[in-house]
DNA sequence: CGTAGTTTTGTTTTT
DNA sequence: CAAAACTACG
């Protein structure tokens, strides 16, 4: 059959077995979305099955977009009728339906972090919190815990034990009540009302089951408990439930991820088929060999080891530096000088770090060698002061109730209106039950409003004039109107600094993604909405605007690189205290602990061809300087598997440079000699005899199993050679192979 | 009410 | 060492 050429075994399989659960083990660059892609393409025109009854859940809105492309690709005619999207994109469809039964109106907005800060803080505020005991982050952060439980308030409230918990439970139905009264939903509201609405309207359940008779999970690592409700009630009644996954790729604990979900699947789902895919197409066998050793050092997983029949490629190197600022002239020294003999090209590199705040210094280095660059992730492009501030006039425009959106832009430009007559404002529509722009337009009835009253009428007219215009216009249209009318290009053109040009540059974009969201509507015969825009923008990650057509070299972080890969890969700042990170290294347990390695697992794997690990000795941490050690996860490639070179030397002081470098090379051996005793304890180099002799079946990690032809003693260490049923015979040492006997 | 200057706070990771 | 949050003055 046409449809899978090309495939291997357990990827036909995963494609052909249709009904019923199934698990998918898909190790990193296996080609899950290949089989995922294949496996709809194969129910439409073989099953016979409609499009319309399909539904695939991805993580990103790039992976769903792929998807999206080469479902199309594939499958042709009839191929939109699938739904492609992610969970909370999913839900807000669903939600926009239907949540009129939920005591909220179909036209909610979605709040992101930052507003729920604010309203978090006007919170405490009213019920004058001590911010120095409790923060909002921290309170935001046990309500998001909740959600993801799927405890609602009372809930937490009956099992809410000391005063804290007691505060939280409060705090957390004050919360909800303005988020309804604001018809707003935070992220995971989504979810939760979602599986709300499911569950208090079984006949809307059923008729979503009926809709989606074929479900498919990606990532499936990184699903939370409100997650897997919504795809467990939704796969309940056909039970044709196919997630794909791979539990060394877990990596969103911290935001409520559970592992056990595709741990625990089969339990879950008895009757489930569980294929493995372990083959990897998209790394060299030492990259791939360098993987498998870290992971191997983690107890809660299920056992697998990746293969490849790729090259050997090159070796993993690493360099340790005196601090960040020379690791980033080296990195942007390599990359120019693989540019410049045309080794690469600069779409091919990629810098993966713990944190964002990492990358300043590479960007620093990469504008002053001239190479271009793009920065994914760090502040969200829509959590930008100007991007927010016009896209609150927008809320503000689409939707009378969004109090917070309101405030923020009140006195955006300078009005005059300040804090005292906000307050007046406020107290005013809480006690008369109003939004807080309704209630600016009785601000003739406020009382102590004085001088303010003007200027608060005059910000009620705007809004109302830009409401009127917004029925004639576009919603780029409209943005340029709005931007025209404050003059807030004017004033930012006014400062003439450098920052306020940036910020003109991204008031263009958003401008210029306002205009592709009217013609991809246009495109997909829908109608361009206000709602929709914001919908639209208030569900994109940083990662989804990464386009591999665009020649620069991409710098982010481990999380955000899930899901890409790169010719060449530099993993930074691979010190202890940084990855993994002081929290962990200080505070976490051995899980958190577990989830820094399979961070490090999902870096290396992200490399193709080429693979750098850097640390610094020593680095400005808080405005203080740290002495590190070299990361744990560094150690645990095997040694014969690194090679840590000549040490980059500075062209401007040769002799000290020299120096540093005689220094860093004697410690590159205290480096590594530990980390073999420490991670393989059991594998001191050559052992003083083995337990298995010529004729003896063994088993190895990665060729399975095969019998002893030779021992040989090479000094040094043992040379065997193995007949493997599978893979013919193979000549390796001993202390290396790890050969079980068997 | 707005600004400039001062103090405090903070580091994971993001849909 | 930043950026954010707070304070005091014009």
């Amino acid at each position: 059959m046409e449809l899978l050429e090309g495939l291997n075994e357990p990827q036909k399989e995963a494609v052909l077995y249709t009904d019923g659960p199934l698990l998918i083990l898909a190790g990193a660059g296996s080609g899950k979305t290949r089989v995922l892609t294949h496996r709809i393409a194969f129910l439409i025109s073989q099953m016979g099955i409609s499009p319309w009854n399909i539904l695939a859940i991805t993580f990103t809105n790039k992976a769903a977009r792929e998807m999206r492309e080469r479902v199309d690709r594939i499958v042709g005619m009839g191929s939109e009728a699938v739904w492609v999207s992610t969970f909370h994109s999913c839900c807000v469809r669903i939600l926009r339906r239907h949540i009129d039964r939920l005591g909220y109106s179909g036209n909610f907005v979605i709040y992101d972090t930052d507003d729920q800060k604010s309203l978090m803080k006007e919170i405490f505020q009213r019920q004058n919190i001590n911010t120095k005991v409790y923060k909002e982050k921290g309170i935001l952060a046990k309500i998001s815990h909740a959600k993801e439980e799927g405890t609602g308030p009372s809930e937490y409230e009956k099992e809410a034990r000391g005063e804290e918990e007691l505060l939280t439970a409060s705090l957390y139905r004050e919360y909800q009540r303005r988020l309804q009264a604001n018809n707003a939903l935070d992220f995971d509201d989504l979810l939760v009302k979602t599986v709300e609405l499911f569950e208090q309207y079984p006949e809307i359940l059923a008729d979503y089951q009926e809709r989606f008779r074929y479900i498919m999970v990606d990532e499936y690592q990184d699903t939370n408990n409100i997650q897997f409700r919504f795809v467990s009630l939704l796969a309940s009644r056909y039970r044709n439930l196919c997630v794909v996954g791979d539990d060394d790729q877990s990596i969103y604990r911290f935001r409520g991820a559970n592992i056990y979900n595709i741990l625990d699947f089969e339990d879950t789902f008895p009757e489930t088929k569980v294929i493995r895919l372990e083959q990897n197409y998209r790394s060299t066998q030492n990259i791939l060999e360098a993987a498998n050793s870290v992971i191997r050092n983690n107890t809660e997983r299920k056992e697998k080891t990746l293969w490849t029949e790729n090259e050997p490629g090159s070796l993993i190197h690493f360099r340790q530096f005196m601090n960040g600022f020379e690791e980033a002239e080296y990195v942007a020294g390599e990359i120019s000088s693989a540019h410049r003999s045309l080794d690469a090209d600069y779409r091919d590199f990629a810098i993966l770090y713990r944190t964002n705040a990492q990358s300043r210094m590479f960007e620093e280095k990469f504008v002053m060698s001239g190479i271009p660059y793009k920065i994914v992730g760090g502040v969200n492009f829509y959590a930008r002061k100007e991007i927010k501030d016009l896209v609150c006039y927008l809320r503000t425009v689409a939707n009378a109730t969004d109090d917070l959106a309101v405030n923020r832009i009140v006195n955006v430009p300078r009005r005059g209106i300040g804090a005292a007559t906000l307050t007046r404002v406020s107290e005013y529509a809480v006690s008369h039950g109003l939004s807080q722009f309704q209630a600016m337009e009785n601000a003739r009835e406020i009382p102590g409003i004085g001088r303010s009253l003007g200027k608060l009428e005059g910000f009620v007219r705007l809004i109302r004039v830009l409401r009127t215009k917004a029925d004639d216009l576009s919603v780029s249209e409209l943005l340029e109107e709005i931007i025209h009318q404050i003059g807030y290009v004017e004033d930012l053109e006014a400062e003439g600094t450098e920052e306020s040009q940036a910020r003109i540059e991204n008031i263009d974009e958003l401008i210029s993604t306002a205009a592709s969201y009217e013609e991809l509507c246009k495109k997909e015969g829908s109608t361009p909405s206000l709602s929709g825009f914001l919908e639209e923008i208030a569900l994109v990650a940083d990662v989804d605007s990464v386009d591999e057509e665009d020649n620069h070299v991409l710098l982010m972080t481990l999380h955000s690189a899930k899901g890409l890969e790169f010719s060449r890969v530099f993993m930074v700042g691979m010190d202890e205290g940084i990855f993994p990170g002081q929290g962990t290294v200080l505070y976490g347990d051995d899980s958190d602990m577990e989830e820094e390695r399979r961070l490090c697992y999902v870096g290396i794997t992200r490399a193709k061809q080429d693979l750098t690990m850097t640390s610094a000795r020593s680095r400005m941490l808080r405005g203080k300087i740290e002495e590190l050690q070299v990361s744990r996860f560094v150690k645990e490639v095997p040694r014969d598997l690194v090679e840590t070179g000549q040490v980059y030397t500075d062209t401007r002081k040769k002799l000290e440079q020299m120096r540093s470098s005689q220094i860093i090379g004697s410690t590159m051996k205290q480096v590594f000699s530990p980390a073999l005793k420490r991670t393989k304890p059991e594998n001191p180099g050559k052992p003083a005899s083995l337990d298995y002799g010529p004729g003896d079946q063994v088993l190895h990690v990665k060729f399975g199993y095969g019998t002893v032809i030779s021992i040989v003693d090479g000094g040094r260490d043992y040379e065997v050679t193995v007949d493997f049923e599978k893979y013919g015979t193979k000549k390796m040492f001993a202390g290396f192979a790890r050969l079980r006997k068997c």
